[in-house]
DNA sequence: CAGAAACGGTTATGCGAC
DNA sequence: TGAAGTCGCATAACCGTT
């Protein structure tokens, strides 16, 4: 399937295979073993401890023995009792991928990520200066491997979704081509809930109908998946399942909203206490805000229960903002609205949707306003923290009276 | 003028991906 | 039998306007 000519010379399925998806081999639990060597080959699992945080990342020892990502932590642990565990350092993480983005750049501009360890690339123009796709993987797997240390995985396929899936079987640390002739092949033998879009509860409808590999899928009408699984959603699974992807490789990459939850050490039903949180997590999605030069329309809230079910609550806003205060002031009052009354509570979000460019927010300055309000505190705010550190600035509320607690130095440490 | 229908926005929910 | 955190997309009900 995968083979280049003696010569270097491609073989001509070569050009119907441009898509790359190249995704990093168990990304986080890697990159704590490059930091530390001694535990190459040992089982590491990447993940909040202490209580209800659930596996991040696991190394492919720890996963041989049944632990996977987003299983709670304490069923890994019971699993893999040998196991190295390690908190995530979300923020190192990034920095690879930012490195590591940038390897897939200097190949071709087409690159679209999809999550801080994948990425789609698209190098049909690229064919010509560095030669065939097969030979641009193997160039970006050596360059990533020694500027960081880790390894990745690539898909190459004539579509983004085939691509995908051509990964998981060149993994770990291996390619894997799909020609154009072998996509259906290639394609139609896996089961239903290997494609994009089909979960848990789509998967049981499309059982229920029979249906379990994907060639069933294809070879059932529209209209019959549709009444399990609606229109829009059946005319994309079947599209899919003939291997027509209609999606292209898009550099451009606008968020739609940007959010931030909490789930609580232990449930609670302490009013006051979620209060804090969302003024806390008000302030978070703020920042985020104003770091990506937007403004938000719609706040929205969540909240999950003892019991795991979930239920969100939006308002949308006459003009757009940025500002803590005023996420905290609409969230808070979705919160009352809700009349929650002695319900234990295991976690709250506030999330901004309906985002415009920060460009676009009107100035509103009415009469009665000081020429310094809010907008400057946090701004100003803003500033502070990017030269001190944001743990150094709260909102007063957010302080904790006990000095005891003021103690942790280290700005990352605690979360 | 009453009512139907289309329409766009809002809200809530559900599902799915990593 | 314990379930994070962030995000996008689809759907449906409802609402006010046209």
């Amino acid at each position: 399937m995968n083979n280049n000519s003696p010569s270097g010379q491609t073989y001509a399925e070569d050009t119907d295979c441009n898509i790359l998806h190249i995704d990093m081999d168990a990304f986080f639990a890697s990159v704590e073993v490059r930091d530390r060597p001694e535990l190459a080959g040992k089982q590491v699992i990447v993940g909040h401890t202490g209580g209800r945080g659930v596996v991040v990342s696991a190394t492919y020892p720890a996963r041989a023995l049944g632990v996977h990502s987003a299983m709670p932590m304490s069923r890994a642990i019971r699993l893999a009792p040998h196991a190295v565990v390690i908190e995530p350092s979300m923020h190192k993480y990034a920095e690879v991928s930012k490195r590591v983005m940038q390897i897939f750049e200097s190949k071709t501009p087409l690159v679209q990520p999809l999550s801080i360890d994948e990425a789609f690339l698209d190098v049909t123009g690229a064919i010509k200066l560095l030669g065939s796709p097969i030979k641009i993987a193997q160039e970006i797997r050596s360059a990533v491997w020694e500027q960081e240390h880790i390894t990745c995985s690539v898909g190459i396929a004539p579509t983004m979704f085939i691509a995908k899936l051509a990964t998981n079987q060149a993994k770990p640390d291996g390619i894997f081509v799909v020609a154009q002739d072998e996509v259906l092949e290639f394609l139609h033998p896996l089961p239903i809930r290997s494609m994009w879009g089909v979960g848990a509860k789509t998967a049981e409808q499309l059982e229920r109908l029979g249906l379990t590999n994907v060639r069933d899928i294809a070879n059932t009408p529209v209209k019959t998946l549709a009444r399990v699984i609606g229109q829009a959603h059946a005319q994309h699974l079947s599209e899919l399942a003939w291997g027509r992807d209609p999606r292209s490789v898009s550099v451009e990459q606008v968020d739609h909203s940007i959010g931030a939850e909490r789930t609580f050490d232990s449930d609670t039903d302490d009013l006051a206490e979620i209060g804090t949180h969302l003024m806390s997590l008000s302030d978070t999605v703020a920042r985020k805000l104003r770091a990506g030069e937007l403004a938000a329309r719609t706040i929205s809230i969540k909240v999950r229960f003892a019991d795991f079910t979930t239920v969100t609550r939006s308002k949308t806003l006459a003009d757009p903002t940025d500002l803590a205060q005023d996420i905290y002031r609409v969230a808070q009052a979705l919160l009352a609205s809700m009349n929650l009354q002695r319900i234990r509570v295991r976690l709250v979000g506030v999330r901004a949707e309906n985002l415009v460019s920060g460009n676009d927010v009107p100035l509103k300055l009415q009469f009665g306003d000081r020429e310094f309000g809010w907008p400057e505190a946090e701004r100003v705010l803003d500033k502070v923290a990017a030269k001190f550190g944001k743990r150094m600035l709260k909102q007063a509320r957010l302080v904790d009276p006990d000095p005891a607690t003021l103690n942790d130095s280290e700005p990352e440490a605690r979360r």
